[in-house]
Formats: C-alpha cells, sequence, structure tokens
DNA sequence: CTGTTAGCGCGTTCAG
DNA sequence: CTGAACGCGCTAACAG
C-alpha cells in the first residue's frame, strides 16, 4: 500500500500532505511556499496559502527541528522566578524571541548547582539553539558542557572568552551618577551606600560606579557609610540597623538593588524614622514592585525589556548570520527614576525617640 | 553506501546508532533500554547504560516526538508574567513538570485577545501535549482552537464540559471565613470588603464567600462598605478613598487580592492614617511581596504551588492513564496568614486631620 | 519552476 | 529476547 494514509480524511492534525492533496501541487511546493523560497508561481502559492487555510494546517515543528538540526528554541537561565528583578526580564525575553520567531526554555536554578545542573541537561535534551545566562553568577561547568555542544551563549556582565560568547554590558555609571548628583543637588552630603555581596561582578561594578560619582562630586565617603548587603530583604535590614545604631548615620542611602532599599525602609519604619523627611533611599534596578513601596522608591532603573532584547539580538546573531551593515552593540543603559523616597536632608540629625518621631509621638498622646 | 554517516567518529553529538555501535547492540535494544522495557537481557542492558555514559549521549527529544506524536511539552498560558501572582505559579508548574518528565511553555496574554490568538497558534505548533490556562477569564476562542485538537486543558474555577476539561476547585471560604473570624475575634464589628471586577468568576467567589463568613457570625454588612474594586493598586487606592470620603468607613477592610490591598494601605498612607492601629487591612492571595509592604500584610493564601501541582497532574492523568487506585481530586485550600496589617479596632473612629494623625501632627509643629 | 526522493533520529512492528 | 526495516512530517538535493 506504500503511503496509505489514514489522514485522507479531514483530521485534526493536518499534514503536508494533506494540504498538498488540497492544493493539487507535491509537498515539495507546500514546503517552499511555507518558507517563502521566491522561486514559486505565485498561483500556486496562492493555492496553497488558501489550502493552508481551510485545513487549519500549522507545521510540525519536530519534525522541521529534527530535519534542520534547529529548534528554534532559545534557553533562558535565571536564578530564582520569584525574584521581581526576573519576570520582567521573561517578559521581554518572550516579546522578542517570538518577534524573531524563537520560542524559550524558561529555567531557573535557586541558586542551587545540581539544579543548575538539571537546567543544562534539560536544554540540551531539548536542542535549543542558544542560551542566554542571566544569572549574575559565573558557573563553571555550564560553559563546559554547553560550549562543548557548539551552543551560543550570552551573558551579563562577565565576559568569558570563545566565539560562542556574548556578554551584554551594563552601563551602571550613568544612572549611578544621576543618583548621587540628585541626591546632592537636594543638599545631601552625607550619603551612605550599601553594596551587594562583592563577589558578584555586578554587584561590584555598582559599588565602584557609586564611589567613582562621589568622588566627581568632590565629596570623600566616609568607610563606615559604605557596607556590604547582600541583596535581600534581611540584608537591607540589618545594615542599616546597624548605621542607625552607629549613632552617625548618613542623611542618605544608596543601595545596589531594590530589595536592599525596601529592607532599609523596613528598618526606618521601625525605628520610626520617616522617608524621605528624615532619611532619602535610593534603589537599584526599579522593579516593578518598588513603585508600591511606601513611599514609593527612587531607583535607578536599568530595563530589563532591554536587557532582553539584547540577549535575544546577540544570540540570533549567532545563529543567522545578519547582513553586514549590521552592527551589533550589546549594551544597557540605566537611568534615575525620582519617585518619593528622596528629598531635602534633615535640618537636625535623626535620633531615635526624637519628637520628630512622628508614630512615637502618637504612642505618647 | 546506505547508512554511510559521518557520525562513526565521536562527534559532538553521539546518536542513537553510536551507542548501538559501541555497546555491540542493534539501536532496538538502545531504544528498548532507554525505555525501561523489562524484557532486556541485563547484561546488554549493562553494555548499553555504560555506553551511553561514556558517549554522553542523551536521546533526541525531537525525534522522540515526532515517532510518538507526544512532545512531552506542557503549554502555561496566563495573564501577565509582571503579576506577582504568577511567578510563584510557574515556578511550582516548572518543578512539577520537570518531575514527571514534561518541558513547559508558558506564555503570556497580557489581557490581550490578539496575544491570546498568537499564544495558542505557538503552543499549536509547538505540538504540546497539553494546557494549563490560568487567566481566571473565560476564553472563547481558546477552547475551540484547542479542544478541536484533542488537547487536553485545564482550568481554574470555571467548568467548561468535555472530556478533555478539567477543573481545579479553590477553596475560597475556608481562607476567606478565617480572615473574619480573625477580624471578629480582635473586636472589629464594621468589616468592609473591596471585591475583584465582578465579571470573574473567581472574584464573585470570593466576595460571596465573605458575604457568608460575615453573615455566619451574625454580622450585617452595610451596602457601601461592599465597593467593586478592580484588582489593581489604583483601584484599591480609589476605593479607599471613597470609603474614608464617606466619613463613616469600616475599621477593617478586607480585599479580593493583595493589589487593592496595598493600594489601600497607599490611601490609607496617603490620608496620614495608621495601620493597624487605625485600620487593619487584609489581602487575598499572599503574594510574595505581601512580606515586603509596611506594614507587612494580613492575607489569605491560596498556594501557588498546590495549585500548580494540580493543573500538572490533571493533565498528566489525562496524557498518562493512572493506576484505577488512584483517585486525583485537584483542590486547593487557602488560609489566613497573620502580619502586623490587622490589630484591635481603634477606640475612636478615625478622622482626617485628627490629633492620632501621626504626620500631620509632626509636620505642624 | 515543479515533483521525486533520500534521510533527520528514533519508536515500533515483525521475523527470527 | 534481539535485530532489520519502516515511517513519523518535513527540508534539501536533484532531476525533469
Amino acid at each position: 500500500m506504500g503511503r496509505a494514509k489514514r489522514n485522507t480524511s479531514a483530521s485534526a492534525r493536518p499534514d503536508i500532505h494533506a494540504v498538498a492533496r488540497l492544493a493539487r501541487v507535491s509537498i515539495a511546493t507546500v514546503s517552499r511556499t511555507i518558507n517563502n523560497v521566491a522561486t514559486v508561481d505565485p498561483r500556486l502559492a496562492q493555492r496553497v496559502w488558501k489550502a493552508i487555510d481551510t485545513l487549519g494546517y500549522s507545521p510540525n515543528t519536530q519534525a522541521r527541528a529534527l530535519v534542520s538540526g534547529r529548534s528554534r528554541l532559545l534557553g533562558l537561565i535565571i536564578s530564582e522566578i520569584t525574584n521581581p528583578f526576573f519576570p520582567e526580564l521573561i517578559q521581554g525575553f518572550e516579546d522578542v524571541a517570538v518577534q524573531n520567531g524563537y520560542e524559550i526554555l524558561i529555567s531557573s536554578t535557586n541558586y542551587d548547582p545540581q539544579r543548575m545542573e538539571q537546567c543544562i541537561q534539560r536544554m540540551l535534551e531539548r536542542k535549543v539553539d542558544g542560551v542566554a545566562v542571566m544569572t549574575f553568577g559565573i558557573e563553571g561547568p555550564l560553559l563546559d558542557r554547553l560550549a562543548q555542544r557548539q551552543i551560543p551563549l550570552v551573558f551579563v556582565d562577565v565576559a568569558p572568552n570563545g566565539p560562542l560568547f556574548s556578554t551584554i554590558e551594563v552601563d551602571y555609571r550613568h544612572g549611578i551618577r544621576e543618583a548621587v548628583q540628585h541626591l546632592a543637588v537636594l543638599g545631601h552630603r552625607r550619603i551612605g551606600f550599601i553594596s551587594g555581596p562583592l563577589h558578584l561582578h555586578s554587584a561590584r561594578e555598582r559599588q565602584s560606579a557609586f564611589l567613582r560619582a562621589i568622588g566627581e562630586i568632590g565629596l570623600k565617603l566616609r568607610p563606615d557609610w559604605l557596607q556590604e548587603g547582600n541583596h535581600t530583604l534581611e540584608g537591607g535590614i540589618s545594615v542599616m540597623q546597624k548605621l542607625l545604631d552607629s549613632g552617625d548615620p548618613p542623611t542618605a542611602i544608596m543601595t545596589s538593588n531594590d530589595m536592599t532599599a525596601i529592607g532599609v525602609l523596613h528598618a526606618l519604619y521601625k525605628a520610626e524614622a520617616r522617608v524621605p523627611e528624615d532619611f532619602s533611599v535610593i534603589g537599584f534596578d526599579d522593579v516593578t514592585i518598588a513603585q508600591f513601596t511606601l513611599p514609593p522608591l527612587t531607583s535607578v532603573q536599568m530595563s530589563r525589556h532591554e536587557l532582553a532584547r539584547c540577549a535575544v539580538l546577540a544570540l540570533r546573531d549567532h545563529l543567522e548570520p545578519q547582513p553586514s551593515s549590521y552592527v551589533p552593540r550589546y549594551k544597557v543603559q540605566t537611568k534615575l527614576i525620582v519617585r518619593q523616597s528622596t528629598g531635602l536632608p534633615a535640618a537636625r540629625p535623626f535620633r531615635r525617640g526624637n519628637s520628630r518621631n512622628a508614630r512615637k509621638a502618637v504612642a505618647q498622646s
């Protein structure tokens, strides 16, 4: 019987033969039409498209991938999806990937090397064409397993060497300079900084951008106003508490990410200090929830959408050589978003149990 | 030459033939070994596993999918990934799916019917085995396109009829009753509710659970304390403002989701009222950021992880008939998480510009 | 410009 | 219990 198939009747899942039959052409012509090969007779193409439409046909991606060797799948490895930094990144990644005809495979490592291992395995098995590694940490085994399979990778900040690796540069300086100058203009001279964990490249970058910006305006930082945090709420709380306990805190605090800044807000709330009347606070990242804090948080924004766009384009450029006129530049800017957590510095230094302390005053009344 | 292949040397991407050759068996035996067919000679299996290990072989998912007709891909359609409700859901979905040997394809509709259309198209093209629709809205065309292709679907709350559809029930009542009783025990008698958009099934369910719980403790709700919101921050702000403007607000406010509750917090902050001293506030969903608000938000939790688990299992049960002893029950509980936005009711009703108003008092000093 | 044909890598009959 | 052969749906050569 040779090619005798059950699929002669209008099936739920029409294939290329069904289309060919209906359009009275060969499957090759259908294939060419779909793939926009220019040399197809317009009249036949017309028939093919019509058949495709009436059958509701769409090509089988698996079969396509099998024969072409390209899955049109892009991997996206992130640290932790519940970290508010990532959802927007994913959104952008999805949008840009789909625009370029790719689908995405997300997986999160939860900072667990073993999970990272699984992620890589999954990516490999699904035969992703490229992977964006947005974990802000350096992962040795990762590079090996994927690079060995000749899979293009893109990273943020860090730049391993290799023809298949791309890096997205982040211009931390610009936004951080804006933030420092914003505070200076308001009149702050006592500015503190809570960094991220300094083993992270991105955290070091932010800190040095801050130090530089401080230097630029002729200020010198008191060493005890430069503290290492850990990019978590708890870290922000405890460092701010330490600053408060020192008895001589700065009037403005900048942080290496928004969660830390929110921690600062919490510590200040507990200490019954007001923001921005007693302290100004500036975060970094401008995650969505920065708009929802009380007061809404002034923050240095790094466009997640831009970051995502760069990541997809970097991978695409590896996978589909672009016209020579195209000069890629994978760089994302940062900029200050002013909300209500920054204001003029307090006339007198804050002290716990001060009369300025609003809630306390009420509690006493 | 027949099957003369380039793949005779140790390639970067070993295939089943390479394994067969190294293990000195046929590809069929390799296939059986991988798929745990019991009738394989243990000695051969041993050799096969060893070969697999030394070559670093992993089966080609595309080819597998092509021949088996099953992609082991599950679709997950959500409204909006930046909505804090979803990241945790995705996390759980990913975990459970991977545990069951599935990969997931996420896509978000952004409440846009046209995007929804694209989502479906993408799912269809990638030949997903099943789809979880977690948008909390009813989507007509969706059902048709997917159901027509015989693809199992799972929904939350709503229950379309059909052998391929599953529904996950949410027991809103339990958690909401706990919340109402928590307030009652604290001494609140004046309890308001800000619902979600009432065209959403889930919003209506929450509201009716609230009304019922109020009735159970012998309270009757003042009609103007039952307001319709829209599940957004802005909605929460404006409804709370209206309540405040009425001159006779409740002492406790429950809301249909956390964003609304955060909006309430904002309105209260602007009105210079204190939480929980002047007003108690309870959210719903217990999204991650509920812990980070000032004060941390008391909220009714609906376990996203449990929801995700149910969704994956519901699909799996359709796809892989389970032993008859297995009786599935797709139901998720809700429960109250008490934080610091609830407390004893104020002795005297709140009034704007009251002496109780902390910040205002300070500003005047 | 179109149709025919040979695999892509694997699961699955069916003889042995 | 094992191996040879077929075909999943499609693209890419090649022949017409």
